[in-house]
DNA sequence: AATAAAACTGACCGTACGGTCGGTCAGTTA
DNA sequence: TAACTGACCGACCGTACGGTCAGTTTTATT
């Protein structure tokens, strides 16, 4: 299959087309592209598999423009994440924190972006990167350049490095949220606010120049 | 789908049979278990169809015999992996870097691990731990209880927190690694050992009562 | 050399797949 | 009221799916 390509805007929808692309979303994100058959996407949706044709030319134009559409909207959400005010360490407290909230508040997209961005595709890789993440990653990375120079992060620190174990801490969180309530150690696993705090506490802690003394109760 | 189930010990096996496994676990490992035919199995190990049917039972018999070998491979390379020697802050820092090497040794495997373990279905979820990684993580909580006890580690955090961290640190990478190759500012993608020196050296730094003075370089 | 078990194959089966087609029908627009 | 459009459907098509089976080849044992 070929990564998902950039097109024109989103026209009106009908009531049976936003069905189809709700089933499929649903679906899509559970099963995988493989795992879903029109006939299901048809039948979920309350519509006859034809219908289906009539709105989208295939099944991977369907797929694609799932993904275009969870794109769009993770792209919106993300946008603001790394914009926010205060101190070095009260932003990234606040990204780590709203970040983890935007991942369980969009979990079928955000699962069905994680499957291609992990694929293990290069070209969906790229694609992944350059239409959703890029952006926020560089601008992470820019605030913990910032820091570094303002000598609030250890200057022996790769501020990349950085961005990706904050981003990581929340992302492995939610892609492990299911698999640790299996495990009755991991009581953390029923309080994501206060995996964050104290995943963002033991980071911060780690990676700070001079650590804060304040610390999770 | 039904859960992998623990069976039987492993028979003698004849060179297609060895052929059908190996090329069914790269091809499950990368296109998951839809997205692989039983044809395209017996092309690639170079059988006819049927003689797969001879080995196994039906796909599902199939993909539930590489599972449980991949659990057991797994776990044999597990087992010891807890049981560094040295101070505290040593067995964490071989942990990591070890558990890393194991990750990209065991790719397909580990591919197909992850995939059921992340599945979101509680029973895929739940033999993963049982059978898995259950030990694993209990060893690597009980090492950092061990160390909250004896003061090394600092005593407001939750020892699962923190095991969860350590090796979701290791994991993330390992999935995200064919991601972050597309990333130009992300230059530790492509050296490991430095990548692991310094999550694991920012996490203990952050972790520990009194962080160590040895920094990386 | 005879033989029995195991390994293996090509041809085939019923089914579900993605996709197409002719056509119905409600709602504009002229 | 006639022409036209977009939404929608049932029936159908060729193909690939998982799986079966009768029969052949290979291998190990006697």
């Amino acid at each position: 299959m070929q990564a998902l390509a950039a097109t024109a805007p989103t026209a009106h929808q009908s009531a049976g087309e936003l069905a189809i692309l709700d089933a499929a979303v649903r679906l899509f994100s559970v099963h995988g592209y493989d795992g879903v058959s029109m006939r299901r996407i048809a039948e979920e949706a309350g519509v006859s598999k034809a219908n289906i044709y009539h709105h989208f030319a295939s099944k991977q134009a369907l797929y694609f423009a799932i993904m275009r559409r969870s794109a769009e909207e993770l792209t919106a959400l993300l946008e603001n994440l790394a914009e926010g005010k205060g101190s070095f360490e009260q932003r990234l407290q606040v990204f780590a924190s709203a970040h983890l909230d935007h991942l369980f508040d969009n979990q079928a997209r955000v699962r069905l972006v994680l499957r291609e961005a992990f694929s293990g595709d290069e070209e969906k890789s790229r694609a992944v990167v350059e239409q959703m993440v890029g952006g926020l990653v560089n601008r992470l990375i820019a605030i913990f350049e910032a820091g570094q120079r303002a000598g609030l992060l250890r200057d022996d620190l790769d501020p990349g490095l950085c961005a990706h174990l904050l981003m990581g801490a929340d992302l492995f969180y939610f892609q492990a949220h299911g698999l640790l309530q299996q495990i009755p150690e991991a009581g953390f696993a029923r309080q994501p606010d206060r995996y964050s705090k104290q995943m963002i506490d033991v980071l911060l802690h780690g990676m700070l120049a001079q650590p804060a003394e304040g610390r999770v109760k």
